[in-house]
RNA sequence: GCCCCCAUAGCUCAGUGGACAGAGCAACUGCCUUCUAAGCAGUGGGUCGCAGGUUCGAAUCCUGCUGGGGGUGCCA
């Protein structure tokens, strides 16, 4: 990357400068390069001669003391002059400002049209192999508009890390086990009775027409155990309870996890691996084991010491290992809590799969998880560091100006998929994307409905249909942009077009070190705008015969102006239409 | 009480310690007789929550305060 080479170019001119005596020799601080604001200000800019400036006062104490523009007319005069390297300025305090070669600048469209669909990919990840577990909703409803965030996100992430350089691998945790999983199968089976005009079985304890405390109050319960109807009958009813209710369980398990993936697909999200709770607690899924992944995973906590009973449960001993508070691992009904799963869940992806770096993407209401997560990894004698807990701060619902409470048991929640009938996956992604992680973002319903036209993801796929206009146009005139000579390409439209094509790299390492996708929409905005400019300055397909040279060069940036929003837009999970 | 996140234009939000703080939406004004006006160009709009501190330089880092959200279950 331009960048990187340029702070090695200016660390070199100042070591040279040292070399040659016209800097003293000091330490030298690492060259961060920045992109300036302001156009005047060049392509790119360093502030290196000010930060050199603590390090040469405390080395020399002659007078006159050397100024920090000073300092910067020394490094630039000793800085190697490299092809992309237009103009070099200084300019006070002490600032070094470059701007790009245009004739460069006008070649790289070759560079970008060659890199292809690699265009934008950089290599920070060295092949590293990561695994991004997202989405992982509990199967016990349909998603809800608030978990898009989630899949949002994920998906994302694990595209940057992609076009970073990793090998990732994409996971969707099933939750079929625990606590949560009767809840919705009691619930089911109550509403399974009720349509089927009879009782609930005696030894059930469940009473007619009464959902359970904790259980699943939402229409849907009704309509899958319609579903349940339909496909199997009233065969329930004429077998004993403690099989009948592991039966409508599991098969309102396949209705969510169908629904589930119906939503993701819509999404445009595509997993690895669906990893079954259950599985963990199943000898037969970890044979080299002897034994379940469960029960492995608690012999090694006890013969580490990490282990204590009190109150007839099984405790993690968090505390000793940094965490905020020690955390029940089973219950004192003999049943595994969440956190048993989440501990072995862990070691199996670690240890049994070995990844090197594993990012769970978690909703800011299980952030209190995270130092009992991170207390789980020491003791499993792991470093913490290898786990990434991805938190993401809440969505929060508005409709009519009021706040709409959101609870799945309750059965208030909005649904995902109600959303995206309303305003279409991509302005769904692109709305969820296009704020920080870390900013809890109010999704005002009505707004969203009103504004979907709005969205400024049409914006920039607009760009992407009219550029593949006027290559059809191109095309019927028999016009192409073979033989092109870039060298033509001067117009600064053309070439401000070219400059913000070559940021995508710097974006996506950008987004990819900080695990920040929301950059991508916003440079996918500005991408866009600098091509609707040049839309209007540049008339590509020319039918003036003077032009036809400069129609040649045009085609091919607009090819590469395509390829650049393609990309773009694919990081974000959004389509690239052809036409709109 | 303690822990985490946030506070920037009327609204929703960007802003890797740098130069005069930006975008979209909303408001107003222009621009379609050759490639898509879902577009372009322009105008107005700000004590970056408050108070200190670090720094040559702070919206950005540190401390305190105020306000909002989340967490602090043998629920997940």
């Amino acid at each position: 990357m331009i960048r990187e080479t340029l702070a090695r170019l200016i660390y070199e001119a100042t070591a040279e400068a040292q070399r040659q005596g016209s800097l003293p020799a000091t330490e030298i601080p690492n060259v961060v390069i920045e992109r300036p604001r302001r156009t005047e200000h060049g392509d790119y800019a360093t502030s290196h001669p000010l930060k050199m400036m603590s390090h040469i006062s405390r080395a020399v104490t002659q007078a006159p003391p050397l100024t920090p523009l000073e300092v910067a007319r020394r490094i630039v005069q000793h800085l190697e002059r490299a092809p992309f390297i237009g103009r070099v300025e200084v300019a006070p305090p002490g600032f070094i400002n470059i701007t790009l070669d245009d004739g460069w600048l006008a070649h790289q469209v070759d560079a970008i049209l060659e890199a292809g669909e690699r265009f934008g990919c950089v290599d920070l990840g060295r092949g590293r192999r990561v695994q991004v577990e997202f989405g992982s909703a509990n199967p016990t409803g349909p998603m809800h508009v608030g978990f898009g965030r989630n899949l949002v996100l994920g998906d994302s992430i694990a595209n940057l890390l992609e076009a970073a350089g990793y090998q990732v691998q994409r996971e969707y945790y099933v939750n079929d086990a625990g606590n949560q999983m009767e809840n919705f199968g009691e619930s089911l089976y109550v509403r399974y009775c009720e349509l089927l005009g009879r009782d609930p079985a005696p030894e059930s304890g469940l009473r007619a027409g009464e959902i359970p405390e904790g259980g699943y109050r939402g229409q849907y319960i009704i309509d899958w155990a319609r579903r349940i109807i339909e496909q199997e009958g009233d065969r329930f009813l004429t077998m004993p309870y403690e099989q009948a209710l592991p039966g409508i369980r599991d098969l309102g398990l396949q209705i969510a996890m169908e629904e589930i993936r119906h939503d993701c697909a819509r999404m445009n999200i595509h997993y690895d691996h669906w990893f079954s709770e259950r599985s963990l607690y199943d000898p037969a899924f970890s044979p080299e084991l002897g034994m379940s992944v469960f029960d492995h995973v608690m012999a090694l906590l006890r013969q580490g010491g990490h282990l204590y009973t009190a109150n007839g449960a099984i405790w993690f001993n968090a505390q000793a290992l940094g965490g905020d508070k020690n955390e029940v691992v089973i219950k004192s009904n003999g049943q595994p809590g969440y956190f048993a799963s989440d501990i072995a869940y862990h070691y199996n992806k670690f240890v049994q799969r070995g990844f090197e770096w594993v990012i769970d993407v978690w909703g800011a209401d299980h952030q209190g998880h995270v130092p009992r997560m991170k207390a789980m990894m020491k003791a499993l004698g792991l470093d913490p560091d290898r786990l990434t807990l991805y938190i993401y701060q809440m969505v929060t619902l508005l409709e009519s100006g009021e706040q709409v409470r959101l609870s799945k048991r309750a059965g208030t929640q909005v649904d995902l998929r109600e959303v995206l009938d309303d305003i279409g996956p991509d302005a769904v992604r692109f709305f969820l994307l296009a704020r920080s992680a870390d900013s809890q973002m109010d999704l005002d319903l009505d707004l969203a409905r009103q504004q979907s036209d709005e969205n400024p993801v049409y914006y920039v796929q607009y760009g992407h249909a009219r550029i593949a206009s006027i290559l059809r146009y191109a095309e019927e005139q028999g016009r192409t942009d073979e033989e092109a000579d870039l060298s033509l390409l001067t117009h600064p439209s053309e070439l401000a077009l070219i400059r913000k094509m070559l940021e995508l790299p710097e974006v996506v390492a950008l987004a990819a070190e900080n695990l920040a996708p929301h950059h991508l929409p916003h440079y996918a905005q500005e991408l866009a705008a600098a091509f609707h400019t040049f839309y209007r300055d540049c008339r590509v397909v020319s039918s003036d015969p003077a032009d036809a040279e400069l129609t040649r060069a045009r085609l091919r940036l607009v090819k590469a102006a395509k390829l650049a929003l393609a990309r773009t837009l694919k990081l974000m999970g959004v389509s690239a239409p052809e036409r709109m």
